[in-house]
Formats: structure tokens, C-alpha cells, sequence
DNA sequence: ATGGCTTATTGTATAAGA
């Protein structure tokens, strides 16, 4: 089973590469943030039509969360149960006798700012919400845009950037927080190449410069740890014209 | 150098992203 996931900064902006990158790849699951649009706008026909059936949680301008999957779907959650939230950034499904949570981590802006507050706030919620998922579904994989770097080696330059959103001593314990609940980073189980990111910003040539940072991740429980093949980060679709600023992750699962 | 791009909005500037 191939799983991935993507933020790619608004869908209709971005339909055309997700729809070449399915057909090319052909996960199994993909996994969708910032899709900045609401569910009637959703392109369910075109994704319907390259084999894949479609959950969405969105809404206008921000945020939104999507699961394609050529398999089907159930036991269906839209955002955390315990957590008053206007922002849709996670969607859940079993596919395949497999818990799937997509999720977009809030970003948090800057350290100690009100965003940053929200950011923390919502990752003590999804921790918990999470570690009562984790005991309904032992075979569980987290998909999305965590935004937060959790090493050094996962930031280009970590002295420029020491102390800052996204790589913050706080931000990277709530990181530590979800994997001491029995969570694996599937990207570490591997021998990757140095400087492996998922992002760049759009500004200074970033990508060009390789001046990235893994924010993007794919975590799975232990009781899919030893199923896991193989895992990487596909740049080809940063090349494209007109980008999004993330890349997918990608992690190769054997199902039992 | 606190910017540099990119996206969405009922816009002609602002907010947000990371």
C-alpha cells in the first residue's frame, strides 16, 4: 500500500499536478492540505475519473483537508471531537483496516504570538485525540503538514533559524509528545539523503538553493512499523510551473 | 535587510503562509 501526502496550497490552483502526480505514482492514498476551497468546489468528477474516491473537509480561502483513495472509506471523522475549532484541518477514514488521519498543523506565525499559542493549544488537543485513536485503531497512520521541523538536520540552516516557529524547542516536544504515544517518523526508518526537505519557501530561490525544511511527515504506529518498505520525498513536483511550496512524502506500506 | 513569492478575496490593498 502506497500512501502520500501533499499540502498544496489551494487544490484549484494545483488540480492539474495532483491529477498527473496520481496518475503517475498511483498511491493507494494521498493525502491533502490547504485545499482553500469549499466542499461544493471540491473537484470530486476529475479525481472520480483517475480512480480515486474523495473525502474533503473545507472551507473558503484557508485551511481544508482532503483523503483520496482507491479504496473505499469508512468510519468518516471530520476535526477533533473535544476541539472547538473554525479551521477544517482534519479529516480521518479506515481504509483498508487502516486508521488514516490527514491533518494540517496550524503554522503558528512566530513564537509566543497568538497563533503560536493556538498552534501549541491544538497540538495538546490532537495529542490526546490522538492517543484515544491510537487504542480504538492500533494500525494507525498520521498524514499532513505538521509544521514542525523535529531535528536539526530537518532545517537548512538550523543556526538562522534556532528558536524560531517551526523548529522552536516547544513546537519540536509536542512533535516528541505525538511519537511517545508509539508513533514512528517512517521517513527515519530509512537511510535518506542529507538535506531531505519538504518545503521551500517561494522568496530568495529557496528550492534552488536547496534552503528547505522537512516539515511534512508520515508517522505510523508500531503495529505497522515493521510493514513499512520504504519511504522518500518525490522533489519532481517542486520543479514544476507554478509549484506548490511543499512536496509529497511518500512511505510504502505492506499490508497483512 | 523582518523583505524576498504565492494565493485568495468581491480586492485595485490586505492577510496568511512558513
Amino acid at each position: 500500500m502506497k500512501l502520500a501526502t501533499w499540502n498544496v496550497n489551494s487544490l484549484s490552483v494545483r488540480i492539474g499536478h495532483v491529477i498527473d502526480w496520481a496518475r503517475e505514482h498511483q498511491p493507494d492514498v494521498l493525502c491533502l492540505q490547504e485545499t482553500k476551497q469549499e466542499d461544493s468546489k471540491f473537484p470530486y468528477d476529475d479525481l472520480k475519473d483517475i480512480g480515486y474516491e474523495a473525502i474533503h473537509s473545507g472551507q473558503k480561502t484557508y485551511n481544508g483537508v482532503a483523503i483520496l483513495s482507491k479504496h473505499p472509506m469508512t468510519n468518516i471523522q471530520r476535526n477533533m471531537p473535544d476541539f472547538e475549532d473554525s479551521h477544517q484541518r482534519v479529516i480521518a477514514a479506515d481504509i483498508q483496516g487502516i486508521r488514516v488521519i490527514c491533518a494540517y498543523i496550524p503554522n503558528g506565525q512566530a513564537v509566543d504570538s497568538d497563533k503560536y499559542i493556538y498552534k501549541l493549544n491544538w497540538l495538546a488537543a490532537f495529542n490526546d485525540w490522538i492517543k484515544t485513536q491510537l487504542a480504538l485503531h492500533p494500525k494507525l497512520v498520521l498524514l499532513g503538514d505538521y509544521n514542525i521541523a523535529p531535528e536539526d538536520r530537518d532545517c537548512h540552516d538550523p543556526a538562522a533559524w534556532a528558536g524560531q516557529v517551526l523548529v522552536s524547542p516547544r513546537e519540536r516536544q509536542a512533535f516528541q509528545d505525538l511519537l511517545s504515544l508509539g508513533l514512528h517518523d517512517s521517513f527515519r526508518l530509512f537511510e535518506q539523503p542529507e538535506k531531505s526537505y519538504s518545503w521551500w519557501d517561494y522568496r530568495m530561490l529557496g528550492f534552488r538553493r536547496n534552503f528547505g525544511l522537512r516539515i511534512d511527515h508520515i508517522l505510523v504506529s508500531e503495529a505497522l512499523k515493521s510493514g513499512c518498505k520504504s519511504a522518500h520525498i518525490d522533489r519532481a513536483p517542486r520543479k514544476l510551473e507554478r509549484p506548490s511550496d511543499h512536496t509529497p512524502v511518500v512511505l510504502e506500506l505492506e499490508v497483512s
